[in-house]
DNA sequence: GCATTGACGAAGG
DNA sequence: CCCTTCGCCAATG
């Protein structure tokens, strides 16, 4: 059995569960999900919780989660150096130079989508 | 137990 | 305009 009651849903849980919310077409940033769990001053965490995304399940999908220039800074981390573009391309999500076309208007923002 | 690193962000030079 | 530094927190060495 796990541990006892309370709340022991880990800081990359909740990552997680915010990344999964991030509509298909969409896409959102480090420091806006930080900002989000309220760990806004610490962005470097969500991206931490990122690298060990791979490992969680169901899936996480860390292609709509980029830096805030809109950029795929973390496509090196992925099975291959150009499946997060090609995942970003499959949602109807342009790339350009490793940086996402019309970044402003895919943003999600979860503090402000999201209620 | 301290030093380095890390898929970031904002500010300063 | 490009590069450097600081901050923040956690994991790893």
């Amino acid at each position: 059995m796990k541990k006892d009651s309370s709340a022991e849903k880990s800081f990359f849980e909740d990552v997680y569960e915010v990344v999964r919310l991030i509509p298909k077409g969409r896409v959102s940033t480090y420091g806006a999900i930080a900002r989000y769990l309220g760990t806004r001053l610490s962005a470097r965490m969500v991206g931490w919780a990122m690298n060990a995304a791979h490992t969680a399940h169901p899936k996480v999908p860390a292609h709509r989660v980029v830096n805030r220039n809109g950029m795929l800074s973390g496509r090196h981390h992925f099975a291959t150096p150009t499946l997060m573009e090609e995942l970003l391309l499959k949602e109807k999500i342009l790339v350009k130079n490793d940086k996402i076309v019309d970044f402003a208007m895919k943003l999600w923002d979860p503090s402000k989508e999201l209620i």
